[in-house]
DNA sequence: TCCACTAACACGTTTGAATTGA
DNA sequence: ATCAATTCAAACGTGTTAGTGG
């Protein structure tokens, strides 16, 4: 029987758990409880009304199924490859899902993230795969995002969610914003679904799914034949090489043949053997080599048609309401018409466990890889009060006119939040980008329960939450590839000059970075690419007055101020699903991540670039706090943005068992902190503005937003 | 020598622009 | 002039294969 395993990791990692789960136990409390208290009423939501329709909790019955299941366990029997490139290379089959349970007027963040399913590396021998030494360090961690994040339920719902343009690589320098992944190692993709207005506080009503026949091993050449096969006749691009096809291998080793014969016919006429040369023209005539080669194929199997099969796997959500999703969703609704996001909350900090009831397929022909059902019991999650992490992070928030933005204002000085802001989509037809294909789903055949995840924290905290420095990467801007956008990444510690000059050289004059606060933390936070009077924006005690439901910025009057701001956001006739006041982070939190913001291309580059580079544990190059370009209305649009960030969740397989597998070379993968990573293209004009757009011109085959998870240690 | 990896290749698909006709 | 249907070309996706390097 198929399982599904939620990962409710992004749950510990949130503020709001601290600030509205009356009943849980916070493990660190007193910052956060004393966060909460200090939260002005005006912030804190109201309390659910019950017997609302409306307000129905997204965590209720909030079901994923795997709409190609079939076709992937197709491929599970065999043992799944995918190839991965240098360049880059989609997953096939991909992952396609029918989402129900959803609130439709909620707005919802869809993202896909890929986990070692152990620390063993893999060879094909005899036939099958087989564990021949310890995993390859860690690589970044990074989550694709929906190209139609964020949207509301009733769009994720109205069609299939395919993650068709996800591209794996191995090349751990990619800028492309693929997901990195090891050659030779097994791997679980993960869906994660995320309520837009949570991502304010992220965490929260966020749920994870896996499939676990969706686990494959990652190889730069096919290894099994059995695979190439089932590729070949399942994926339209390789129609070519079916056996009708022009690429075929009769086909190609006929044209071989004719190339031997002409070269041979050079040679015979260089050499004047008429005799000889008419023999291996008749020889190597079409018609006999095409018998031989056909003798030599074997019987392609009848596949699938080319597809996705209408088996699905159904997976239901169980988890246990949160008490945030019940707060205030009526409250936001009404307040706020743009989505914020906010990564104050540190997406990475909490750790916890929690059990599930994960089982999974026998399908998978990994030999001696273990399922992951032992290792789905528990999983790692951060604990969000991991005191051992004293540093704050600065949080720089995009500023922004928009009287809807849901207050973000901090009760302690000393909190700091980043927010993006979601523009308002595009009306009517944004929300239902014409890419997704429509619906094919049948009856899941499969369901999956998982338990919620326990409240208490028990695995042990990472290395560290909040690294001594995050590293700078420059992601040069590959304005060629519309497709394949390339991202700073934004430092959020250690303000470094030389990296703010990095930055500008690569044509980023507006990258901004903001504190990160690796240090003391900073009571304000610094908008270095905004006007100097935004630059540094302090959240002091915030009044009910000063509630107001957009973001407070002292020093900063959203009407005149941001007047050209506002300009620079699309007019909102979109009905915009409530978003939640915003709790400030929690003081004591280590939120792993700053998100840098850049203001109008006006704005001189006054950017205090951060080194975030730890150079202690990592081997990439240094991530730089880059600058979105939200507010650059003329400049072309990119589909995709690159967000890197800690570990979003926990290790798939924390607790793998270690004598299966080699011991690995490097220790258990450790959670890293969020990074975010603003588009280094300046072209984008408001943050998120790509996820409303699933094509944008030409040839279009958008790389979805990602996530980078890590400032990955190496060891 | 083996193995993993890469780049080039050929073929098919996808997509949007250009063209044509009503 | 407008719109829809058709055609075309470029870009992309795919597996194969020869070559390279450790």
């Amino acid at each position: 029987m198929l399982s599904v395993e939620m990962y409710p990791g992004l749950t510990h990692q949130r503020m709001g758990d601290c600030f509205y789960r009356g009943e849980r136990v916070c493990t660190f409390p007193s910052a956060c409880d004393m966060a909460a208290k200090a939260l002005p009423q005006r912030l804190l939501p109201p309390p659910a009304i019950p017997n609302n329709p409306a307000a129905k909790s997204p965590t209720s019955e909030v079901k994923v199924e795997l709409e190609n299941a079939h076709l992937w366990k197709q491929f599970s029997s065999v043992g799944t490859e995918m190839i991965i490139t240098k360049k880059g290379r989609r997953m096939f089959p991909g992952l396609r899902l029918k989402l129900s349970g959803l609130n439709p007027s909620l707005r919802y963040i869809l993202l896909l993230d890929i986990v070692p399913l152990d620390n063993a590396r893999y060879r094909f021998q005899g036939g099958g795969w087989q564990a021949v030494g310890g995993a390859e360090a860690k690589l970044p961690d990074r989550v694709f995002i929906h190209p139609d994040s964020p949207a509301t339920g009733a769009h994720w719902q109205s069609r299939t969610v395919s993650f068709h343009c996800a591209k794996l690589t191995n090349n751990t320098l990619d800028s492309q914003g693929h997901i990195i992944l090891h050659s030779l190692h097994r791997y679980q993709p993960r869906v994660h679904l995320i309520e837009a207005r949570d991502v304010l506080r992220w965490g929260g009503a966020q749920r994870s799914f896996v499939f676990p026949e969706t686990q494959f091993l990652t190889v730069t050449a096919y290894q099994n034949n059995k695979i190439t096969e089932l590729k070949i006749n399942s994926n339209p691009f390789a129609k070519g090489f079916r056996e009708d096809g022009m690429n075929s291998k009769k086909q190609r080793d006929a044209r071989l043949k004719r190339k031997v014969s002409v070269v041979a016919d050079t040679l015979d006429i260089a050499n004047c053997d008429a005799c000889d040369s008419a023999e291996l023209r008749a020889a190597t005539s079409s018609a006999d080599l095409q018998a031989l080669a056909l003798a030599s194929l074997p019987r392609l199997p009848d596949g699938p048609p080319c597809g996705f099969g209408a088996d699905g796997a159904s997976y239901r959500d169980t988890l246990v309401q949160e008490h945030p999703l019940d707060l205030g969703q009526d409250f936001m609704a009404s307040q706020i018409s743009d989505i914020g996001i906010s990564m104050a909350d540190g997406m990475q900090d909490a750790r916890g466990t929690y059990t599930s009831t994960f089982s999974t397929t026998s399908c998978s022909s990994f030999p001696s890889a273990p399922l992951p059902q032992s290792s789905f019991s528990t999983l790692p999650v951060r604990d969000s009060s991991d005191a051992s992490i004293p540093q704050p992070i600065d949080y720089p928030s995009i500023l922004t006119s928009s009287p809807a933005l849901p207050s973000s204002s901090s009760s302690t000085p000393s909190l700091h939040q980043t927010s993006f802001t979601f523009p308002t989509p595009p009306p009517s037809n944004s929300s239902s980008p014409q890419s997704l294909l429509s619906s094919t789903s049948s009856p899941c055949d499969d369901t999956y329960h998982t338990i919620p995840e326990a409240e208490d924290s028990s695995f042990p905290a990472p290395p560290s939450a909040c690294p001594p420095g995050l590293q700078a990467e420059p992601f040069p801007n590959s304005s060629v590839d519309q497709c394949a956008p390339a991202w700073i990444h934004p430092s959020v510690l250690n303000p470094d000059p030389a990296t703010a000059q990095h930055l500008h050289n690569y044509g980023h004059p507006q990258a901004a970075a903001l504190p990160c606060s690796h240090g003391a933390p900073p009571a304000s936070f610094a908008f270095p690419a905004v006007p100097p009077h935004m630059q540094n924006l302090s959240f002091p005690n915030v009044s009910p007055a000063s509630a107001h439901h957009a973001l407070h910025l002292p020093n900063l009057s959203h009407q005149a101020q941001g007047s050209s701001l506002a300009a620079s956001f699309p007019p909102s006739s979109f009905t915009h699903p409530s978003s939640s006041s915003l709790p400030h982070p929690h003081s004591s939190f280590q939120p792993p991540s700053c998100l840098a913001v850049s203001s109008a291309p006006s704005v001189p580059p006054t950017a205090h670039h951060q080194n975030l580079r730890n150079p202690s544990t990592s081997s990439y190059p240094p991530v730089e706090m880059a600058a979105i370009s939200q507010f650059n209305p003329a400049a072309p649009y990119r589909p995709e943005r690159v967000l890197h960030h800690p570990s979003l969740l926990p290790q798939l397989d924390p607790s793998l068992p270690s004598s299966t597998p080699p011991p690995a070379l490097y220790p258990a993968f450790p959670s890293y902190p969020l990074r975010l990573c603003q588009d280094p293209h300046t072209s984008l004009s408001i943050p998120f503005r790509h996820l409303y757009r699933q094509h944008q011109h030409g040839h279009a085959h958008p790389q979805a937003p990602y996530l980078d998870m890590s400032s990955r240690a190496v060891f």
